[in-house]
RNA sequence: UGGGGCAUAGCCAAGUGGUAAGGCAGCGGAUUUUGAUUCCGCCAUUCCCUGGUUCGAAUCCAGGUGCCCCAGCCA
């Protein structure tokens, strides 16, 4: 029934099933590393997907493991929302939760011991001192002075950093490599820094803390992860992440194989543009529906399979490139068509009247809940004389191809009947505020005896019992396709982002049924016919105020992209 | 000659010497009580450029060009 995407195939999974065919290792382990600093992105899902599916696909496994080597930016909200995230995505690292601060006592020892062998030094300069020694892109650095230091005076130093005997930036322990490689990560890159800031896990056990390149290498060998898949960025540190791993006594020896990260069209996906947008109140939160977070997605009503296929969709390969954003919603509706049960809802109410309609009279007609699938049933709504349809759904001077009210003209309205505007009443500014029309009583669920037919099937609710809501529209977050995400990002915000609509009018089997589901508490999604994708918003749906939807994706239309 | 990476359609992306997959978008058309869905069909004589090797090159060789990343005691 449900049809998934060919499983993909790219060069990462190739290597990991050729080493598993030629033995190199029994079983694939994979990690997913983040940061806890921030929220996780869609750029993230990316890298979710990736790490955890080869494990799945390899019957291997896949650690989940903080890289929460800088207190100073990492905070314990993050690391809880970054486990939900994984887990409503859809993966599960089951006993496999690890830091790297879980390692801090074996990396110090590792550290000793390069100190022991001569391979690394306690440096005194400050960091604008180390800064200009390092030399330029083109230009090789020099040699600290502190670099022939004895091991047993590095070893005292390296102690007494440990025991916070010195202040923040004081000294640095650096890895003795090379001042004049190309490669600037190998210009005695520091492994260690002075921070006596407490840890979310640790606490203030320690005063010194390892860099990301002496840490991550090393936890990938202690937890024997195989292939150690990260962004392009970091091939440069490779030659380094090879040069510990080689002259420590590590139990494994993991490889890293860079892929290019996610980028997306209208969006940034950029930590610290996200975490500003956050912090300087420019949308509501982490899980504002307009944020390429995970938690924004979930929020605003996107399946976690949605996200999975479309990240199968965009394959993994080593050039840089933007996907449209619109690849995303494909992946979206399809999820959502499939299941999705159907309503009827009025965003921006036009009253109706059925003149020739009995006053005071109602009938219940039978919907389908889903054209295409029959179990989902089917439920009943009312009709009467007093209607609503949608403004747009009637023009007064309709041009050629407009096939919705228009005076005169004759549309189906949807599991009803067929109706004939005759008059559009107008107020005071001239505006549109009733239509007059007249109804077919031989038309009754939508077919007429004499075979005619109607070029439009408009959706309504009966005033009688329409319930009242809000819809909150989303639009692209930036106005251009490829945001900088320089110092001026706000400039560009879409001011559109967020559209308020606060008298839609719902059929009433909306609010009864499709909204939480009533086992997980999770939104239930729904289509709004003609109109697109919904979930109810509980943050925002307040006890006996009107419910809030939020609009997860539009649907297709091409009545709309023929019009421009 | 700092180091590293990448160039295949509007956007992703296969392809690894045998004559350019697939998806998204777009464009036609059929079906349709959602201008939705579904279904059909079209959409790169050419793979950044220039030479070369070869019966044969997107794939191999040589030389160019363009774009991305790196000078945090961030990850």
């Amino acid at each position: 029934m449900t049809e998934e995407t060919p499983e993909a195939r790219d060069f990462i999974r190739d290597i990991v099933q050729s080493d598993l065919a030629a033995g190199t290792h029994k079983s694939v382990v994979t990690r997913f590393p983040p940061e806890p600093n921030g929220y996780l992105h869609i750029g993230h899902a990316k890298s979710i997907c990736l790490n955890f599916g080869i494990a799945q696909e390899f019957g291997g496994r896949c650690h989940l493991r903080f890289d929460d080597t800088n207190p100073a930016k990492e905070e314990q909200e993050y690391i809880d929302a970054i486990k939900d995230d994984v887990h409503w995505l859809g993966f599960d690292w089951g006993k496999n939760l690890h830091h790297a601060s879980d390692y801090f006592e074996q990396l110090y020892l590792w550290a000793e011991k390069l100190i022991q062998d001569g391979k690394a030094y306690v440096d005194d300069q400050t960091a604008d001192e180390i800064r200009v020694t390092r030399g330029t892109l083109t230009e090789a650095g020099t040699n600290s002075p502190f670099r022939t230091r004895s091991i047993d005076e590095n070893l005292d130093l390296f102690r007494r950093m440990r025991a916070g005997e010195f202040p923040d930036g004081a000294r640095v322990l650096r890895a003795k490599i090379d001042m004049a490689s190309g490669n600037i990560n190998l210009r005695d890159p520091v492994m260690y820094r002075i921070l006596h800031a407490p840890h979310p896990r640790t606490g203030t056990a320690w005063k010194i803390y390892p860099s990301y390149d002496f840490a991550h290498g090393q936890s990938d060998a202690i937890e024997t992860i195989t292939h150690s898949v990260c962004t392009l960025e970091f091939a440069d540190h490779r030659p380094l992440y090879d040069w510990f791993i080689e002259h420590l006594p590590v139990p494994s020896r993991p490889r890293q194989y860079e892929f290019a990260r996610l980028n997306l069209t209208h969006t940034v996906l950029s930590k610290r543009v996200l975490t500003a947008l956050v912090k300087g109140g420019h949308v509501a939160g982490w899980d504002d529906p307009r944020m390429p977070t995970l938690a924004g997605f979930r929020r605003r009503g996107v399946p976690p399979e949605a996200i999975r296929d479309f990240i199968k969709r965009v394959g993994v390969a080593k050039s840089n490139s933007v996907v449209e954003a619109g690849m995303l919603d494909f992946s979206i509706r399809e999820a959502l068509n499939r299941t999705a049960p159907r309503r009827m809802a009025v965003l921006r109410p036009l009253k109706v009247v059925i003149e020739n309609y009995p006053e005071g009279k109602t009938e219940t007609l039978e919907a389908v809940n889903h054209p295409d699938d029959a179990s989902l049933g089917a439920r009943q709504v009312t009709f009467g004389r007093e209607l609503y349809v949608e403004h747009d759904d009637f023009m007064e001077n309709p041009p050629k191809k407009f096939f919705r009210l228009s005076p005169g003209q004759e549309v189906r309205l949807r599991y009803a009947y067929f109706i004939k505007c005759r008059e559009a009443i107008k107020n005071a500014a001239g505006e549109v505020v009733e239509l007059r029309c007249t109804y077919d009583p031989e038309t009754k669920g939508g077919n007429a005896p004499d075979g005619r037919k109607v070029k439009a099937t408009l959706h309504w609710v009966a005033a009688a019992d329409a319930v009242d809501a809000e819809v909150r529209l989303y639009n692209p977050l930036f106005l251009s396709s490829a945001p900088s995400g320089g110092e001026g990002f706000a400039a560009d915000l879409n001011p559109q982002s967020l559209e308020v609509i606060t008298n839609a009018k719902l059929e009433p089997a909306i609010a009864s049924g499709v909204t939480f589901d009533a086992l997980s508490g999770q939104p239930k999604a729904v289509q709004f016919e003609r109109q697109g994708y919904f979930v109810c918003d509980r943050g925002a749906t307040k006890s006996g105020g009107p419910l809030v939807f939020n609009r997860t994706v539009g649907l297709r239309d091409s009545y709309a992209k023929a019009k421009d």
